[in-house]
DNA sequence: TAATGTAAAATAATCGATTAATGTCAAGCC
DNA sequence: GGCTTGACATTAATCGATTATTTTACATTA
């Protein structure tokens, strides 16, 4: 894989995950040609990535579609991502060293001042604030030490992460208070506080989802 | 995806996973052209879909290598399958209905069978079996609902596979014991049982293969 | 003899062309 | 009017060709 294909797919990937590419639309090659500067073969090899990945389905010699959303699937993405972000958080709060914590202290940091902005009503930075937390959340199990369980992660988290670009505003106070009682959760290296911050932050937004998920 | 891409697809990983793509070895797309009679293109696009799954590793422009193999990531992976299963075994003891149980059933038949060939001493077949050993895990956890969760977990199977193709000889009465045992649990509804005997069987093969890890 | 540089060969990555399949629309039939 | 069929247009899938990069072999130099 070279550069242009790495390229490529990053920015595909990020292209379906913030809704640049929508949920259930038909996948035009030449569409893609245009926008992505590539020639076809080169945007079926990513392709394929994509749908190994779950991001985009292909439909036999139909071509493809961007990945459906739904609310099971938000649902089914959630479960999944408990399941392993809570794993690996608490792998990662038994094993983290101090390297670990000023890089979730940092990651945090970052969120929180983004966290100030929308909260002051500035709604203008979506993207970046989404950013942050993802940043934030992979810092937090960046120590577990299963690289297998950091590349599902990563994939289920960004699968998550494009319904909440879909969905979800600024939870408000809340979600800022859950960030905060995880960063302090696992400097303390509390990992049942933790995890169960962590469960209630994911459901929280969950369910913050349902609720302006009108489809 | 079209047919052939699909056949060549699983006739490739099919090979990584069943050892005739041996690991670590360096992928010629001439000799690939050969062996599967598609065009190095068409190859390409089905090496990034194993690149995104992990049984391949892409190293930039210098081409691809079958994955590697070694004693930390046989135990990575053995503990996100336990990971996975595990929970997933509990969605489907929980979902499961009559179908789901004829389901279990049949293929627990299937493996007992091929394992009383093994334990006979007919080594012939190692291929059928661990096909079979699959088909059951799979029957286990069918019920539990979860799309992502199934496909994850797929993936994931296939690169422990990998592991056992390559170093495990039949474990003997104690493996088909614990296969039986987690029959019973299933159909019982006995999560917790089904759980603690699924744990001990997967560490039991690690164990096993650890012992024959010669590498 | 070992290290370095250069050219040629081999290989990988990307692209345009060709072939195959699907979709759309119009005409004919019931 | 509705349904079916056929022709044509569009799109997707696959392939061969071209370009770019890496590897290998050989010659030169220290």
């Amino acid at each position: 894989m070279s550069k242009l294909g790495d390229d490529l797919y990053r920015a595909m990937r990020h292209d379906i995950v913030f809704g640049r590419l929508d949920a259930n639309s038909k996948i035009r090659l030449s569409h893609l040609k245009e926008t992505y500067g590539a020639s076809i073969p080169t945007l079926r090899e990513i392709l394929n990535r994509l749908v190994s990945e779950g991001f985009v389905v292909a439909e036999g010699k139909r071509g493809h579609i961007v990945a459906p959303i739904s609310k099971e699937g938000l649902k089914d993405i959630a479960d999944l991502r408990i399941l392993l972000e809570c794993y690996a958080l608490r792998l990662s709060l038994a094993k983290g060293n101090t390297d670990w914590e000023a890089h979730v202290i940092s990651a945090h940091y970052k969120l929180s001042q983004m966290e100030k902005r929308m909260q002051s009503g500035d709604d203008s930075a979506r993207e970046a604030w989404k950013q942050y937390d993802w940043e934030f959340h992979q810092a937090l199990i960046s120590a577990c030490g299963s690289i297998e369980l950091l590349q599902v992660h990563g994939i289920v988290f960004d699968k998550y992460l494009r319904y909440q670009m879909r969905l979800l505003t600024f939870r408000g106070d809340v979600a800022s208070a859950e960030h905060k009682a995880l960063l302090d959760a696992a400097l303390n290296r509390d990992a049942d506080t933790a995890e169960s911050v962590l469960r209630t932050h994911i459901n929280g937004g969950v369910a913050h989802s349902f609720q302006v998920f009108a489809k």
